[in-house]
DNA sequence: GTACAACTTAAACCAAGGTTCAAGTCAACA
DNA sequence: TGTTGACTTGAACCTTGGTTTAAGTTGTAC
C-alpha cells in the first residue's frame, strides 16, 4: 500500500496532479482508509503506467477516463479495449511519422545555417540582388544529400562551442 | 504579394492564429498596404514554413518568437541561429524516442487485450485467486518478442471489425 | 454610389491541464 | 498532550494557444 506521496514520487508526477486526475474520473479504483487518505495498491501502480503512456502519447485526459471506465466494466468490455488501444496506436504512429517529417526540416534548415556560418554570410543562399532566399536551395540541399557519403557532416559544423 | 486569407489557405492555418502568431512577434517582416492590411511576400512563406515546423515539433511560440527575432538581425547571428536549430533538433530526436517508447508500451498492452480476448477473460494475467495482475506478464510479453517470428501477429488480432 | 467581401483592431472568451490556497483532519512522535 | 507533517477538500488561479466578437475601414464589382 502507498500513500499519494509515495505514488507521486514513484511515477514522477505531482501530488496535484494525481489529485486532479482522481477528479477527472482516471482513478476510480483508489481506496481510502478510515481517515479519507487515498491508499494505492499494487495493482494501482500497472493502471497508473498506462495512464501515464496515454498521456505521452498525447492523449486527452478524458479519452483515457473512458479507457479507464472500460477497464472496470470487466471481461465483457476487453475487445473494446483492445480496439481503443489498436486505435491509439496508430495514432501515436502518425504523430511520430509527422515528427520525423520535422526533423527532416530542421536538418534541411541546419545545412542552411552550417553553409551560410561557412560562408560568413546569409547571401550565398538569397539570389543575387535580393534579400529572398532561393527558390532552388531545398533542392540543392536534396540533391546534397542523395550524394552524401556522410549524412552527420552535412548538416553539422565540426567547431565545437 | 498574398493576403492573409490567402496565406491561410496555403498554409492550413486560420486568418486568427495567424494573427495571433503576428501579435506574439512571429512575424515582423510582414509589410502593409495603405489601407494597413498585411502583405505577404514570397519570402514570409519561407518564414512561416520554419515557424509552423518548430510549431509542429512543439517549440514553445515565445522560443519561435526569439529566433525569429534572431533572423531580423543579419548575418552575425548565423551561429547563434545554427545553435538554436541544433539544439531544437536533438530536443525533437529526444521527443521521437520517448514517443516511440510509449509504442512499445502501447504493443505490451495490446498483446495483454489479444490474448485476453482470445482466451475470453483478462483472468489468464491474473495472479491465481486475484484480480490482481501477475508481476510476470510483462516478462512473458518481452519473451514472446523476441522468439516472435512474426511482430505483427503477436499483437494484432486477426478478425476484423 | 452603394453594397459586399475581406480585411483591421482590442478585448473578451475558451479549453486543457494542471497548481495554489485556505481551512480542516488525522496519526504518530516527544 | 501537544505539535508536527502528510494528507483531505473546494475554489480560485495560472499558462498556453488560440477563437470569437464588435466595431470600423477599404477596394472592387455592380
Amino acid at each position: 500500500m502507498y500513500s499519494i506521496g509515495d505514488v507521486a514520487e514513484k511515477m514522477g508526477i505531482s501530488t496535484s496532479a494525481i489529485r486532479f486526475y482522481d477528479r477527472k474520473g482516471l482513478l476510480p479504483f483508489v481506496e481510502r482508509d478510515n481517515a479519507g487518505r487515498r491508499k494505492f495498491k499494487q495493482n494501482d501502480l500497472n493502471f497508473l503506467e498506462v495512464i501515464n503512456c496515454l498521456k505521452k502519447s498525447g492523449v486527452p485526459i478524458k479519452d483515457i477516463a473512458h479507457f479507464i471506465d472500460l477497464c472496470m466494466q470487466g471481461d465483457g468490455t476487453l475487445r473494446e479495449r483492445y480496439d481503443y488501444l489498436d486505435h491509439e496506436e496508430a495514432a501515436l504512429e502518425q504523430r511520430i511519422k509527422k515528427m520525423k517529417d520535422q526533423l527532416d526540416f530542421l536538418r534541411f534548415k541546419k545545412w542552411y545555417y552550417k553553409t551560410s556560418v561557412e560562408a560568413g554570410t546569409e547571401k550565398i543562399h538569397f539570389t543575387p540582388g535580393t534579400n529572398v532566399v532561393n527558390p532552388g536551395t531545398k533542392h540543392q540541399y536534396q540533391t546534397a544529400l542523395k550524394n552524401a557519403n556522410d549524412l552527420y557532416s552535412l548538416t553539422n559544423l565540426n567547431s565545437k562551442k
